[in-house]
DNA sequence: CAGATTTGACCGGT
DNA sequence: ACCGGTCAAATCTG
């Protein structure tokens, strides 16, 4: 599938690039802020809150802007998830769809037809890890597909706030690799939910990643997150992800490779997913009993 | 018993 | 027609 980023947004891409970088001076700001207030820790450090969240409401102003502006080049998108946002609920009979309603089908199952639309136009990204890793979402899954030309069946999942609060984002999941295991997670979408069980410890932790094995790429364009894309490194250097989750039973090669690896997820249509990095193991067990089935 | 997962069938794009 | 994505009934699990 080749849900891409949009092409055709030279300049507000620019705009984006450029709110983008600013975001990542502030955060380099905010770090050395913050590390500077860590050395003489012993005092109150109340007086330190002030600046660091004034820096942090900065950065998440030039996400946010960058992100509107993202989404005004792609209109037909938001167009597509307002209209998707009842989707669901086929049952009343949106159904909305011309012609044949040619009963004859057969009963055996409801008349699905229609119910369902196929998301052509949002936004994906890829994501490569050795480990499955949690996103700090609640993920379900829904679906699994053995894909042509691929070693391991492809996993399907969807927020689990589909429903209650019409949240469309939606990943799939595949291994691709087996030795050195290598998972390769596709988002699309974004999480409209507020999912946030738990404020991470993000932001005052921010040493930068020591291994960062994951890959970002958004469409085509592959990105490592280390420096080819002002985004992940602001990113990086203000979000660490210590996932904890126990990986199901033999792969233990994943489970202490799993702690060094980090994974950042965005939200364009919101702020940003600061927020959502919480814990939640969600994929845990189905991937690796993949050739059982 | 409610929510998550499994799984075969259906649907739509190519 | 094929293939990937999604649905939903059946089943599982805590």
């Amino acid at each position: 599938m080749e849900c891409t980023w949009p092409e055709s947004l030279p300049s507000s891409k620019k705009k984006a690039i450029k709110e983008l970088v600013q975001g990542r001076d502030f955060v380099n700001q905010l770090r050395s802020l913050l590390n500077k207030s860590a050395g003489d820790n012993n005092n109150n450090n109340n007086n330190k809150a002030a600046p660091a969240e004034d820096l942090v409401v900065k950065i998440l102003n030039s996400f946010t802007n960058s992100l509107s502006i993202l989404n005004n080049a792609e209109s037909d998108e938001v167009s597509q998830i307002q209209a998707n946002t009842h989707v669901t609920n086929w049952n009343g009979g949106p159904k909305s769809s011309e012609s044949s309603e040619e009963t004859s089908r057969n009963t055996t199952h409801k008349d699905r037809r229609g119910c369902y639309k196929r998301r052509k136009t949002a936004q994906s990204w890829t994501k490569e890890t050795p480990s499955l890793t949690d996103d700090g979402y609640a993920w379900r899954k829904y679906g699994q597909k053995v894909i042509l030309n691929a070693k391991f069946p492809r996993h399907y999942y969807r927020c689990t706030h589909k429903h209650d609060q019409g949240c469309l984002a939606t990943k799939h999941v595949q291994r691709i690799d087996d030795d050195p295991p290598k998972y390769r997670s596709t988002y699309i979408g974004q999480h409209t939910c507020s999912n946030f069980l738990k404020v991470p410890e993000l932001f005052l932790n921010s040493s930068p990643p020591s291994d960062s094995s994951v890959l970002l790429s958004f469409d085509n364009s592959t990105i490592t997150n280390k420096q080819d894309s002002p985004f992940f490194t602001s990113f990086q250097s203000s979000i660490k992800q210590e996932y904890k989750e126990e990986i199901p039973s033999d792969q233990n090669d994943i489970a202490h490779i799993q702690s060094s690896s980090s994974d950042y997820l965005i939200s364009p249509d919101r702020t940003v997913a600061f927020e959502s990095l919480g814990h939640m193991p969600v994929l845990s067990s189905t991937l690796d009993c993949d050739n059982g089935m």
